[in-house]
RNA sequence: GGAGGGGUGGGUGAGUGGUUGAAACCGCCGGUCUUGAAAACCGGAAAGCGCAAGCUUCGCGGGUUCGAAUCCCGCCCCCUCCGCCA
């Protein structure tokens, strides 16, 4: 959510930055509550210090043993009064932060101004993609061949945008999580944590899911629970209601878990394969830091991510969302893209975002920047460390071979029990 | 799922209708003392909104009342016992 004192303050600027990120609201409606809501919470303040004083002078007397009934009656009134007011304000409040809860993160400076991911530039890019003396398969023919992915059967069990991992693919899948894990854990200094896979509708609208994007959630029938579509949901909202110390700062938490998405209004694209599947696997990074580290944390994470990618020798490159192709929550977002063969493509493979305060004022997470001080939001990053199933894609398609088979990238060896090729 | 108990400030915990936003203790911060520390003593400090006056907050929501941490209703969470289960 916005800061409603900015959004008052500077209202131009706000609209600005909602016009870049292709949303023509008008700020009216939203001046309009805030208005009336300031009107209305003077007025109640002020009848309800009126209320106190007489109630209390009420008591006094009926000590010194007087007949208070006139006293009551006119106090009685002034809470009447109260209860329209106050039946008002909440009205008028429910309305404001239902407006502003629809409103994105602001981009911050540096984001380029654009329409879409065409306008997304590119900031860096490593390794070459290899060149093939045959014509590279795309991965959903690779699986199936080798036998390690199985989409028909899938298809069986539960239904369209489902894959079973069969034999060398299942444990490919286990050994990217391990490697990715000991990476983050052992060398880039985040804490494990396996959090819950449902979370109720507080915590998805702490990071931003709800109220707006519900229809791309699976929600958990009859409960107000609903599968998470990210790490970030649970490890985001781990802090909610809290105050940090700040000497904590930065948290950074790691953790591997499924993802369900609903996926609708995708119909029709990337149908075929892992590409985009219900249910998949990522590791996720999430940073908690003070507003002065925020964007250097955010640079750190995406090395973080960058690495995992170095040392499966997989060439990507790095590209700087645009205004228009932004996530809700983020104020600055750096995709990674991993090249597939198959696709003759780049391919998202990881988003790491800034979310600056967006979250940390839905979900109420503050630090304190030294005894005594006011408590302060905080910053919130996250990002894919990264997604397990397109990593494994990636790996299919850029180490196949001309027979068919696959090589196993070195680095993932000793977690493949010594494997070096499948099939 | 059934029965019972409980949710108060950073922690423990008092408070069952009136000036209690909340005792006490622990912890924390500042000071005195000390070469320094400890101990002792003195003092300070909850959060939110607001320029401020002030208002709100004792799990959450509603109700009773002139007035609710305190009474009533609903919900959530925790604990104990039973049932079930990995």
């Amino acid at each position: 959510m916005l800061d409603p004192t900015f959004v008052r303050e500077n209202p131009e600027a706000v609209e600005t930055a909602l016009r870049n990120r292709g949303m023509d609201a008008s700020l009216e409606p939203v001046q309009a509550h805030d208005r009336r809501r300031r009107e209305l919470l003077v007025e109640v303040e002020d009848l309800r210090r009126q209320r106190k004083e007489a109630s209390k002078s009420i008591g006094e007397r009926i000590k010194a043993g007087e007949d208070p009934a006139k006293a009551k009656d006119e106090v009685r009134q002034i809470g009447d009064r109260i209860t329209t007011l106050e039946q008002e304000l909440n009205d008028v409040e429910q309305q404001l932060t239902d407006q502003l809860s629809t409103f994105p993160n602001l981009p911050d400076e540096s984001v380029p101004v654009g329409k879409s991911e065409e306008d997304n530039p590119v900031t860096r890019t490593w390794g070459e993609p290899r060149s093939f003396d045959f014509e590279p398969k795309a991965h959903w023919d690779l699986g199936p061949e080798l036998g390690i992915i199985d989409f028909e059967r899938a298809t069986k069990l539960t239904g369209a945008r489902f894959a079973v991992m069969m034999g060398a693919g299942a444990r490919l899948e286990r050994a990217l999580i391990q490697f990715m894990l000991d990476m983050h854990t052992g060398e880039h200094g985040y804490t494990e944590v396996l959090p819950p896979f449902m979370v109720n509708g507080n915590s998805l609208y702490g990071t931003g899911q709800l109220p707006k994007f519900e229809e791309d959630l699976f929600k958990v029938h009859p409960h107000d629970f609903y599968l998470i579509p990210t790490a970030e949901v649970p490890l985001t909202n781990l802090h909610s209601d809290e105050i940090l110390d700040v000497e904590q700062l930065p948290i950074s938490y790691t953790a591997y878990t499924p993802c369900f998405r609903s996926e609708a209004g995708s119909y029709g694209k990337d149908v075929r394969g892992l590409i985009r599947q219900h249910q998949f696997d990522k590791v996720e990074l999430v940073h908690f830091t003070t507003p002065e580290q925020s964007y250097e944390q955010l640079e750190k994470l995406t090395s973080h991510a960058e690495e995992v990618l170095k040392r499966l020798e997989l060439p990507y490159r790095v590209v700087t969302l645009c205004t228009g192709d932004m996530g809700f929550g983020a104020a600055k977002t750096y995709d990674i893209e991993v090249w597939l063969p198959g696709q003759q493509a780049y391919r998202e493979i990881s988003s790491c975002s800034n979310c600056t305060d967006f979250q940390a004022r839905r979900a109420k997470i503050r630090y304190r920047a030294e005894k005594g001080a006011k408590p302060r939001l905080a910053h919130t990053l996250n990002g894919s460390g990264l997604a397990v199933g397109r990593t494994l894609l990636a790996i299919l398609e850029n180490f196949q071979q001309a027979d068919g088979s696959v090589v196993i990238p070195e680095a993932l060896r000793p977690y493949m029990g010594g494997m070096e090729r499948i099939g």
